[in-house]
DNA sequence: GTGAAAGCGCTAACAA
DNA sequence: TTGTTAGCGCTTTCAC
C-alpha cells in the first residue's frame, strides 16, 4: 500500500524505487545509499529500511560510469598453471578482495602480442588500473600509453627500465648469486644454468651472447628476471675464479626448447657438470628428469638447486634446496601499490624489493670426486 | 577545421564525435559502429574512418548498461593455487577470451560462505554467467537464485543434486574404481584411501560414517567429487570380496587434517597398507613424504595412485601413476556450456561426462610379499 | 536509410 | 540537510 506505481515484482530495486518507498527524493536516497555528502540520521536509516525491505542492490555499471571507476584490477601474467603465478595471482585476489576489488585475469603465455591485446581488453573494461607481470623489457608501449592515460601500472616480478611505474620485485641478481655461492661452497666448479628467456625472436636466430654454438643463444629480448638471474650466476663463478662462465650455461626459448634436453646436453659433455641450477621449478622439473634418465643419483651425482619453493620440493626425496619466493606477497604488495596510486596518491616510482629465502634441504652434496 | 565545437584532446572520443566528425548522426554512428539496424555502405565507411582517425573506443560500461549483458564470466573455485583448479582456470580463461569473454576470479578455499561472498559480488558486478566449483552439496540457495534470477550457472568438477544447472565433470565413481582394480589386480588387498573431504563442520565433531574412530569421520556435507571416488574405491575393493571396505579409509578435513598424518597413522598400522590411493596431488605428496619419512621405497615397499596428472608426476622418479583429468577441457568446455546458456538457448540442463586416462607409469609393483 | 528523442540507473552541481 | 536538474555514453524505438 505504497503510494502510486509501485515497482513490478520482476525487476530489481532501482534508487527512484527506494526513494518513493523511503518518501525522500533520489539524490537523499542515493546520497545515503553510497555514504556522501550530508543526510539526517532520520533519513539515513528510512532510507536503508526501505532499501533493506525492498532488496535494493546498486547497479554498479551505472555507479561506474559516473564515478569513473569500477572497483576492477586487472592481472596479466604468463601462465597461471606455473606455480609462481599462480601463488601470485592468488596473493593478488586475496589482498584486491580485502580492498574491495574484483580481478580480471589474463594469460600471455610470455606473448607480447598476447600481453598488448590483454591490456586493450582490459581498459577497454575500464579496469582502475593493471598489475602486469610484463613478457618483454622492450615493446612496453602499450603499458606507457595505459599509465600516461592514467591507467596505473603496477610492474610485477620484472623491471621495465624507461617505464615510470611502480613495480615489485625480488633481487634476483642477488638470490642467484648466492645459490651458485653455496653450490661452489659445497665444492662445485662445473656448475651449469639451465634456464628460458623470452619469445622466440619473429625471424632468424638470435644474435649470440657468449653462449656455445651448441646451445640456444640468449634472445635479444628476454625476460629481465632471467637476466638478473644468469648475471647473478655469472658474477659468483667470476668471484670463484672461473672465468668462462658461460661453458656451462644454457638458455631456451618458451614453446621451443625443452629444459629436459638443454640438461641432457649438458650431461652428455665430456667433462659434465656436477651442479645445476635452475632458474624455475618448471626448469627444475626438466633438470630433475634429465638426470635421473642419465642414471644420476641426486644429490649425490648431481647437485640441483632451483629458484621457487613449491609443493614437490619439499614433499619429493632428496628434498630439493630452493630461493624461496615469497610469491602471495609479492602479488599483495603490487594490490597495495597499485590501489594506492589509484586512490591518487601522485609520487616518483617505487620500486619495492622482497626478500628471498634459501632454504637449504638435501639436494646439494660435495661433488662426486671430492 | 571540423565543424563547430571540437573535441578536447584529453578527453577520449565518444559516439557524437565520431558522428560529427563523419557528418552523421549520432544514432547512424552507433549503428555502424556496434554493426547493426541497417547504413548505407557509404556513411558505414565515412563512420569507420572517423572512429579510426579519433581513436575511438566505445565505452563499455555505457553499452553494458543498455544492453544488459557486460561479456564477463565470473569463475568461483577452491585455490588457484590446486593444479587441477589452475588448470582449470586456465582452461576457462582461454575458452572465454576466444568467445569474446572476460573472467572475474575468485577463490573460496572450500568455504561456502566465501562462496556466497563471492557469488554476491559477481552477480553485483553484472557478470553475465558464473562458472561454480561448488564448495558443498548443500547450502546452494545463492547458486540456485543466481540462476532463477537469469545469472545461468554452470557447475564444474562437483554435480549439486537439486540444481537445475548443467555441469562438466568426469567419472569420478568409475575412475576410481578402475584405479583400484589396477592395484588389486597387482597383487594388493590392504589398499588404503586418503582423502580431504568439506570443510569443518560448524560445531560438534561430525556424524561418524564408517571410517575408524582413530582416523576423522567423513564430514556431513562433503564435496561430491571427493565422496564419489569413496565410493568406487569401495566398489572395487566389494568386487575383490573384500567387505570390510574402511578399514584403510581416512579422510581428513581441509585446513585441519595433514595429508602425511593421515597416511603416516595408516603406515604404522600393525598390518599397514600396501598400497595408497591418493584423491588428488597434494594428497599424494603427503602420501609420498609420509612414505619416505617411514622409510619406504615406492614402489617396492609401498604402490601410489593418485587422482591429477601433474607436472612433477612425471618428472620425479618413480614416475607416479595417476588418473589424468581432462583439466583444461574441464574448464573450456563449461565456458562453452555457458555461453550457450548465455545467448539465450533455454533446455533441459545437461550432464557433460567428461572421459579420464589412466596413466600406468611406475609406481605400482606387486605388494612386498608377493 | 537516417535522425530526433527517450531513457538505462546513477551521481553531482547547484539552489533552496 | 534536502530536492531539482542535468547529464555520463550508449542503444533503441519511432517517425520520416
Amino acid at each position: 500500500m505504497t503510494t502510486n506505481r509501485r515497482k513490478p515484482a520482476g525487476r530489481p530495486a532501482t534508487i527512484p524505487d527506494v526513494a518513493r518507498e523511503a518518501g525522500v527524493s533520489r539524490s537523499t536516497a542515493s546520497r545515503a545509499l553510497a555514504d556522501y555528502g550530508s543526510v539526517s540520521p532520520d533519513a539515513r536509516e528510512r532510507v536503508r529500511a526501505a532499501a533493506e525491505k525492498l532488496g535494493y542492490r546498486p547497479n554498479l555499471l551505472a555507479r561506474s560510469m559516473i564515478t569513473g571507476r569500477t572497483h576492477t584490477l586487472g592481472a596479466i601474467v604468463a601462465d597461471i598453471q606455473n606455480p609462481f603465478f599462480a601463488g601470485v595471482t592468488r596473493g593478488i585476489t586475496d589482498a584486491a578482495r580485502a580492498a574491495g576489488y574484483q580481478v580480471l585475469l589474463a594469460n600471455t603465455d610470455e606473448d607480447v602480442a598476447a600481453e598488448r591485446a590483454a591490456v586493450k581488453m582490459l581498459r577497454d573494461k575500464h579496469v582502475d588500473g593493471l598489475i602486469v607481470a610484463p613478457a618483454a623489457t622492450a615493446e612496453t608501449g602499450h603499458l606507457a600509453a595505459a599509465h600516461a592515460a592514467g591507467c596505473p601500472v603496477v610492474l610485477l616480478d620484472r623491471q621495465v627500465p624507461g617505464l615510470p611505474a611502480d613495480s615489485v620485485t625480488v633481487d634476483n641478481h642477488g638470490a642467484a648469486q648466492d645459490a651458485v655461492r653455496r653450490l661452489l661452497a659445497a665444492g662445485h666448479r662445473r656448475i651449469a644454468l639451465v634456464s628460458l628467456l623470452g619469445s622466440a625472436p619473429a625471424g632468424g636466430p638470435a644474435e649470440a651472447a657468449g653462449t656455445p654454438a651448441d646451445a640456444a643463444a640468449v634472445p635479444a629480448d628476454p625476460v629481465s628476471t632471467g637476466l638478473e638471474r644468469i648475471e647473478g650466476y655469472r658474477a659468483a663463478l667470476r668471484e670463484a675464479g672461473i672465468t668462462d662462465t658461460d661453458a656451462y650455461l644454457r638458455t631456451g626459448t618458451f614453446h621451443r626448447e625443452d629444459p629436459a634436453d638443454l640438461t641432457a646436453g649438458l650431461l652428455s659433455l665430456p667433462e659434465p657438470p656436477t651442479a645445476v641450477f635452475a632458474t624455475d621449478s618448471m626448469i627444475a622439473l626438466g633438470v630433475l628428469s634429465a638426470a635421473r634418465d642419465h642414471g644420476l643419483r641426486v644429490p649425490d651425482d648431481l647437485s640441483v638447486v632451483t629458484f621457487d619453493d613449491t609443493d614437490w620440493a619439499r614433499a619429493v626425496r632428496p628434498r630439493i634446496s630452493v630461493v624461496a619466493q615469497p610469491v602471495q606477497e609479492l602479488g599483495a604488495r603490487a594490490v597495495q601499490s597499485l590501489i594506492t596510486r589509484i586512490e591518487g596518491t601522485t609520487h616518483a616510482p617505487e620500486h619495492l624489493v622482497l626478500d628471498t629465502e634459501f632454504l637449504d634441504r638435501e639436494s646439494i652434496a660435495p661433488p662426486p670426486g671430492a
